[in-house]
DNA sequence: GCCAGATAAGAACGATCGTACTATTGTGTC
DNA sequence: GACACAATAGTACGATCGTTCTTATCTGGC
C-alpha cells in the first residue's frame, strides 16, 4: 500500500472513532487534522470534500463492521448459533470494541435521517443490507428447523434490530448497567417465541 | 402572558421543530432567528447562551410530550388500555403530530449521549422519568390483573422503549411503510407474553 | 543521486458560528 | 402623554467552518 493510502486509512480510522462520539456533522476537518497531526489542507486533499469524507468514513466503518460482526457470525453453524453470534458480536462491537462512542451506524442513522445527500443514501443502503442479513439468518434458521416455518423474517429482523437500538440508548445515555441483561433477555424472549 | 414571553414560546416551538430535524447542535441561533424574522441578537437575548436555549427547547418539548402522550394515556383506565394508549399516542406524536423531524428525544438521545453538559443532564433525567412512567404503567397493569405478577417491569419498559426506537429508525431512515405494522405486532407480542 | 509525481503544508477566501456591547424601538402604568 | 423598563435591533469580535490555490517536501524508479 502506498504512503498516501496508508495515511488515508489512518485518517478514516480516527474519523470513524471521532464520528461515533460526536457525529458526522460535528466531525470537522480542522479538528480531525489537529488530532492526526496534519494540516487542514493536507488532510482535505485526500477527500476533496467534506461530504466525500463522510461517505468514506461510513464505508470504512461498514468494512470493519462486516469483518467483526457479520463474517464471524456467518462462520458459525446456520440457525440459532449464527443468530446468537450476530447478537454477541454486535454487543462486543459496541462495548468492548474500537467504537469508543458506541455504534457509528446508530449515531448516523438518527443524524442523517432528515439530511438528504450522499451520506444519507449510503446509510440507507447499508441499513437495508443489514436488515436483509438479519432476515436471511432467520430464514436459514427456519430451514434448519430451529425457528418455526411461519415466522415473518422481516418482522424478526425489525425486532432484533430494535433491541440493539434500545440497548444502545440505555447503555450510552442512561449508562444503565442492567442494559446488557435487558437486551440479552429480550433476545432470548424473541428467540423463544420464534422457535419451532 | 407578556409580549416577550409570547415570542419566546414561539421561538421554542419553532426551535423544537427544527431540532427534531437537524439536531440540537446543528440548530443555529442565526438560522433560527432568520426563520422567526428576528435579529440574531434579539433572539439571543431571550436565552443568554446557546446551551440554555438547548435546555429550554428540551423542556418545551417535554411539556408538549407530556400533554400529548403521557397525560391522555393516564386518563385511560389503568392496565392494558393505558399501555396501549401510551403506544398509540407516541405513534401519533411521531408521525401525525407537530414533530416534523420525528421525535426530538430520539434524535437528542443519540446526539447528546457523548456530549457532557446541561442538555445531556436534562435529557438523561427526562429519559429516566420516561422509563419510570412505562414501568409504573406496567405495575398498574399487574395490579389490575392484566399482566402476570412476576413480570419484570423494568425489563418491560426496556422492550417497550426499544420498539419505539426501532420504529423511529425504520420509519425515518428506511421510510419503510411496513414499519408501523412491525411495531404494532411487536407491541402486541410483548403484551401477549406479559399477560397473566 | 536525479527527477517526476505523489503528498503535505501554507496562506487566504467568504461565510457563519456564539457572544458582548450599545442603541433603538416598543409596551404598559401613572 | 410622559416615563421606566422590557424587548428588539445593530454592530462588531475572534474563532472556526469548508474550500481553493500556490508552494514546499517527500518518495520511489531509473
Amino acid at each position: 500500500m502506498t504512503k498516501g493510502e496508508d495515511t488515508k486509512q489512518a485518517i478514516l480510522e480516527r474519523a470513524s472513532q471521532l464520528a461515533s462520539r460526536i457525529g458526522l456533522e460535528t466531525l470537522t476537518i480542522g479538528r480531525l487534522a489537529t488530532e492526526m497531526g496534519l494540516s487542514k489542507s493536507g488532510l482535505f486533499s485526500h477527500f476533496g470534500s467534506k461530504e466525500a469524507l463522510e461517505v468514506q468514513v461510513l464505508e470504512f466503518t461498514a468494512q470493519d463492521y462486516r469483518a467483526k460482526v457479520v463474517v464471524p457470525a456467518f462462520q458459525m453453524k446456520p440457525g440459532l448459533p449464527r443468530i446468537q453470534a450476530l447478537f454477541d458480536n454486535w454487543l462486543d462491537w459496541v462495548t468492548i470494541n474500537t467504537q469508543e462512542g458506541g455504534c457509528l451506524f446508530v449515531q448516523a442513522a438518527t443524524e442523517l435521517d432528515d439530511r438528504p445527500g450522499m451520506p444519507r443514501d449510503y446509510m440507507e443502503k447499508w441499513q437495508q443490507l443489514w436488515f436483509e442479513t438479519l432476515a436471511e439468518a432467520a430464514r436459514r434458521a427456519i430451514n434448519e428447523g430451529h425457528l418455526r416455518a411461519d415466522l415473518d423474517c422481516d418482522q424478526f429482523a425489525f425486532q432484533f434490530n430494535a433491541i440493539l437500538f434500545g440497548y444502545h440508548n440505555s447503555q450510552r445515555m442512561l449508562k444503565d448497567p442492567r442494559a446488557e441483561g435487558y437486551a440479552r433477555a429480550a433476545i432470548a424472549g424473541l428467540l423463544a417465541h420464534s422457535r419451532a
